[in-house]
DNA sequence: CATGAATGAGCCTTCATTCAT
DNA sequence: AATGAATGAAGGCTCATTCAT
């Protein structure tokens, strides 16, 4: 009879303990060995359950993926309009501003280091995907620009904390794409 | 005239020859070794014009912008309408989007390894300056909502190839501004 | 019956399963548990059939030892000359070549690692004996000779498949020994 | 102007002050950390004359052969027979047995780890000409199975140091040659 | 001014073995 | 008997920077 580790259970809370440290340090930035310290498992542990840092950290983009998508549309699925959807969205990612900055960081850095896009791509899709069912909105290129607003001003936020912020700027686009809608 | 014409001029002889090997493997991935060894001089004599590998990337960075706010500058300044310099400036970043990609991923990668925020919230906010200026647009919110557009966008395009082009968006974009101002 | 035959039985098997991974990869270059995955068991239960790498690769020279006398002597003993004997060998080693090639090296490797030279003098004084037996050649300098000089021959080839084959060297050896005994 | 070093002779320097390390461990068992520490450098000096552990070994390999050549050479040019020849070098082989034993297990090492054959193809091919050319054997067969006796001696006596010595084996070969030869 | 030799901590990853279950 | 989780030292190699010349 094996040791009595659901193996599974074990490699998902070692992903969630390693967030944190990622977005700390950035993925090139914090090495394995720091890792399993933070976590408080030997390095040999962790290479047990990932093949490799490149793999834990894919796997913890698929985990924290699900579940920030599972979190924005329970926010925004019960308002009724579109206007009202894309506020609130802004809203929320604002209120953890800190928290998703750190994710795109996080993803930039990783493209960066390997060749990998195949992770990124879809989580990207599938994103988009959530946001378009849950907001109403059809239109792929609407939905991808919305996308873009966000990721830009975080990125833009990143260098300059004065600039506009992510509530303020969600109601602007929420009004021009009404406009836009309404013309 | 003094040597420091010289030095200065030497110096940015090297600034420019050490962008491509930046661009080509990114700001925390070359080292300084390599970066000399590709401009032909020793370690020594890179240390001799910058003082540190973030130093000589600030310089760098400032030069290059400079350049492309002079480019991008040229090519709407001519035009007549918002709409039409949206247009054209989306349309220019779409025809030099590996260029301009690589740029944005340079500075999260530098950002991501010093804490220094300064040159990138200076370089950003010449931009915006910049944009304001010869795009008649005087609502600082819709220049910075813009500028976020364009990140957003080749940042998603880095991960995902299939996504909708720089020039695509603009044109939406566009759209979006004129309906939202003609309101 | 006692359990024990059962398990003898079932580590033979183990012996018999781990060869082509240690040919494989070479002695040093394949783990535990590698071997354990590649055979179908757990590291634990190879732990629970030989005490170390180590004693795992001594039994299994002397299983495949065993092994490749008896298949050699078959082939030599039903010839009648000492010439044609040797001739018979080095065809049989010849058509076998990367088999007894991985063996060398994995003994050399394994001598390496360990400074365990008695398993390999036995195997090698096993060997000297069987042929010595069934060759009818009663100088064991001569023995000795020929031995060393297909280790020696597949070492040569290993570095320069160029090099002269066994076949041939057999037929010029065997040559040269008629010569030296009928003087 | 430079730190005044001769990159080169120092570089050879290392070379040599390695074998010795390398001699005692064997390739693979020995750290570029040991090596450096033996020789008295840090490890980043090692990388700074050497690329790799792997062309470190290759150099070596080079220079040693280099030198062996000459010392062989030296040695049998002087004789008269062929005969004389080979009881000469069989001779000065053993007087230095260790040494040639360690770079044999050197050599099949290193094969091990890398694919690398082309430094040890080309070592075999620089060793057997030079000795055709000094020992007046025209026939590449009989001078490849001399040279194959000596490796073959060599690995024998690394397992069993009962077996039959170098020169002793290298006068029963030189009588079998003789008696070939004047058949 | 310019050179390039030198440093040594730190990177990701692997390993034989142990032992609780 | 059998499992596989856990260890942590050690592997080859890279790096920004310093400094003697």
């Amino acid at each position: 009879m094996p040791k009595i580790v659901d193996h599974d259970r074990y490699r998902k809370e070692l992903l969630r303990k390693s967030f944190d440290l990622f977005a700390k340090k950035g993925y090139g930035s914090i090495s394995m060995r720091q890792i399993a310290r933070g976590i408080g498992v030997s390095t040999g542990t962790l290479y047990h359950y990932f093949p490799s840092k490149e793999v834990l950290f894919e796997q913890l983009i698929e985990e924290i993926t699900q579940q920030d998508i599972i979190r924005a549309t329970a926010e925004i699925e019960k308002l009724e309009t579109t206007d009202e959807k894309i506020k609130c969205l802004f809203n929320f990612l604002d209120r953890e501003e800190d928290y998703f900055l750190k994710q795109v960081l996080l993803y930039v850095n990783f493209y960066q280091q390997h060749q990998n896009r195949e992770v990124l791509k879809r989580t990207y899709q599938r994103c988009r995907d959530a946001f378009m069912e849950s907001s109403k909105i059809t239109d792929p290129a609407i939905a991808s620009l919305i996308l873009s607003v966000i990721d830009g001003i975080l990125l833009q936020r990143a260098f300059d904390r004065q600039s506009v912020s992510l509530q303020q700027q969600g109601e602007l686009l929420a009004q021009m794409l009404s406009a836009y809608l309404d013309q």
